[in-house]
DNA sequence: GCCAACGTTGGC
DNA sequence: GCCAACGTTGGC
């Protein structure tokens, strides 16, 4: 069971799009990714690994959990190549719970712990691992 | 709105 | 295969 993190901007999709969605039975496909490293993550996902949801531009901070129903699949919106295939991939995820308390990025920095995170080092990843003592921590810092 | 970080593209 | 130019992301 892996950890992970991903970013997406709450006006485009929010994580309370995501429960409304998750509520009415149906999955998201987390389509749109278009950079090598945060698509070699999502093939490296497996099936109920968990991630945090958050929110980047507005709010800058981590609003909830999801998990992962499907595998890596083509992203239906992704570009065809010159040989007619699809080069992007994408998971699909429902909501777990919100966090009580959502932890936002400068509590992150803050944290000393969290200094290794990968969403502070490497900050334009959109989707990114987690390690299980960082995972439990921000668990801790969001009120669960 | 600016800028730093980083990925991608294209000329050589 | 190197590197400069350019585009994009995301924090501030």
């Amino acid at each position: 069971m892996a950890y992970w993190l991903m970013k997406s901007e709450p006006d485009v999709f929010s994580f309370e799009d995501l429960v409304r969605k998750t509520e009415k039975g149906e999955a998201e496909e987390w389509h749109g990714v278009r950079n090598y490293a945060a698509r070699n993550n999502m093939k490296a996902m497996a099936i109920g690994d968990e991630a945090f949801f958050y929110h980047s531009n507005i709010g800058k901070e981590i609003v909830g959990i999801m998990k992962i129903v499907a595998l890596a699949h083509p992203d239906s919106t992704g570009e065809l190549n010159a040989k007619g295939e699809v080069v992007w991939e994408c998971v699909d995820v429902q909501s777990v719970k919100p966090f009580p308390r959502a932890v936002t990025l400068a509590e992150i920095k803050a944290t000393p712990e969290l200094s290794e995170l990968e969403l502070v080092k490497l900050s334009r990843l959109s989707v990114s691992k987690v390690s299980e003592a960082e995972w439990k921590l921000l668990c801790k810092m969001g009120g669960l």
